[in-house]
DNA sequence: ACCTGATATGCTCAATATGAGTATAAGGAA
DNA sequence: TTCCTTATACTCATATTGAGCATATCAGGT
């Protein structure tokens, strides 16, 4: 973010200068399109052919199409036709989330193939809805982080495989000062030695493995196959679709705390207990079920219906709505995850 | 954000499709350039002229240029490059806003043009440096958005010309429910009728006055430079930079409460008055003093040096630094604004 | 009918954080 | 010295939060 450039010769520009043509370059879109399901939260996948790579290897993709100028009117109109066309998904809502450009994040760049930036998206759809295309697969975005699901605690992944792998990591820096700064990067980003989680930093975690070489696409991108790797972790995906995934993950997490996003994931009516295990499998954690209930209640997010869910298996559960009024009332709302229901578990 | 699509042919893709070349697309990167002096926000602008507009009109624009596939690596690193460029300024913090790709943005696109859709970033920078091209300034972002200051209370511009020309905006709804769809917009969006101002929906309200045809932009845009407007509210800007710029300025609002983003607008010391009017100037409201020291220091935002401002006016005051610990201890430190020094002033 | 094991929901209480002051300190200028 | 100015320290009522206990209401077994 804050490297400084080298100097470059510097003229002078007439403010009316029409920019010229860069024909080389395409813009892709890319949708993150994240349902909730039975406590897991799933991304839309199609299969991918990588064909960079020994043998054209299969990996998972998120639904990808470049932006046609002569077809689609916006970005975001042509990436709700992109998700049509792949995987017979409707979006609703949908947000835009990050524009990736580094040179060379498609390996055929470095081919002489065209630059490819990727405008992301978020969206968020309400029920499971059949994938059209044959390719189309909803996934547990845990199995592409699996150190990012804290709700049975610590994943033992975390201090059993990735705390190790990253000590070998650190001891490779070349100088003293290097290496402690790759400490405190380490700390910092998976709360090792007392820092705190932070289950925002989604991105920070995985750019931190793909650098230590510590999942698929970091051997893939150096293409040496001989290269010997501590640890595989997670399930890849194909070219940097896992960064996008990432930095999907780690935005939805911050939003739900400010807006009101979490309902786009749930039915029209749901209880309250549904609302928490919604958020709890977005966030990775647990919450404090009472405390939960109090502020979502209280602070007028939800309001009752006065119907009841009879299936809980046990006392009935009372089913909510959203209340739309509270946009109107309140600057910032948003489920502010209480603390877990105990630190241990 | 919500919209539907119409429907559309859905065919079936294969997984290894390369992207086909689209070449009538350009990629811009424009820079938001922002620095605090004196108690006044200001951004970094260009002066452009605009051929479609009649007479070849000047405007300020934002320091714009394309990405060159051939001579830039990465998106940011063009944006450092054009920066230098047209303003002479090496920036530091920098971080990506947003993508605007709306067809007919710009005004030559509906001329058979190309389509150029822009990678915004908004840039951090200490100083005051010297802009080296002739047309480039440093201007109050206040000058573009007079209604966003409320340091001195509500500006008088929203009652006296805001709020009774978005009146006759609302009554030329078609419909009844439109009417009152476009009041309750007006009141979230302004904070009038006893709703709460929400500072960060900066962008929500330039959108608004567009719409209601109250700035400048959204008279050319039109293209009928007959239509007679109520009010021509705030400095223009050239394309799309206004709304640009009020990404820009929301973004930072309400990042400066979750990072400690502030600091890169500050010498690494300074008094904690001065950080507090760099962080009102910003917010576009006043704090409470002793809350916001209390807030800061107790939080360990910052330390003492134990070195003094002797230039008060006052009783000297010491001199603080940002404490860099903070990011390991802290989940999201930030200056989280507390209240305002009293409601009426 | 009564117990048990679920889940839902209500309520308490201490610890912290926040909003809004009052009080005191330390400089310069009249 | 007195005043004016800005900085800094404390106070106090209130709101928010974290954590837990208590009670309600279902199903199923005895």
């Amino acid at each position: 973010m804050t490297t400084r450039r080298t100097v470059l010769r510097r003229t002078r520009v007439t403010g009316n200068s029409v920019p010229p043509v860069s024909p080389s370059v395409v813009v892709g879109l890319n949708a993150v399109i994240v349902a909730v399901t039975e406590e897991v939260p799933r991304v839309l996948t199609v299969s991918h052919i990588d064909h960079a790579l020994p043998g054209g290897r299969q990996a998972d993709a998120l639904p990808y199409g470049p932006l046609r100028p002569e077809q689609h009117q916006t970005l975001e109109r042509g990436l709700r036709d992109w998700a049509w066309q792949q995987t017979g998904t409707r979006l609703g809502y949908v947000e835009q989330l990050y524009t990736f450009g580094d040179r060379f994040r498609d390996p055929r760049a470095g081919q002489g193939g065209p630059w490819t930036i990727s405008v992301a998206y978020l969206a968020l759809v309400r029920q499971q809805q059949l994938g059209g295309s044959r390719e189309a697969h909803w996934r547990d975005w845990y199995d592409y982080f699996p150190w990012e699901d804290w709700r049975w605690g610590q994943p033992p992944l975390i201090s059993q495989t990735i705390a190790r792998a990253l000590d070998r990591w650190l001891v490779q820096s070349s100088s003293k000062a290097g290496m402690r700064g790759r400490q405190d990067r380490r700390d910092i980003v998976f709360g090792l030695n007392r820092t705190p989680w932070d289950a925002e930093r989604v991105l920070e975690r995985y750019e931190l493995l793909y650098e230590a070489r510590l999942v698929g696409e970091s051997i893939w991108d150096a293409g040496k196959s001989t290269t010997t790797t501590a640890a595989d972790l997670g399930r890849p995906m194909a070219m940097d679709h896992r960064r996008i995934l990432a930095t999907a993950l780690g935005r939805l997490r911050g939003k739900i705390k400010y807006r009101p996003v979490v309902f786009e994931l749930l039915p029209p009516v749901f209880t309250l207990s549904r609302l928490q295990r919604v958020v709890e499998a977005l966030a990775g954690t647990r919450l404090h079920k009472q405390n939960f209930r109090r502020l979502v209640d209280h602070g007028g997010l939800v309001e009752g219906t006065g119907k009841f869910d009879e299936d809980t298996g046990g006392r009935p559960a009372e089913l909510f709505s959203f209340r739309r009024e509270v946009l109107r009332e309140r600057a910032a709302p948003g489920v502010r995850l209480p603390g877990p229901q105990s630190r241990g578990l």
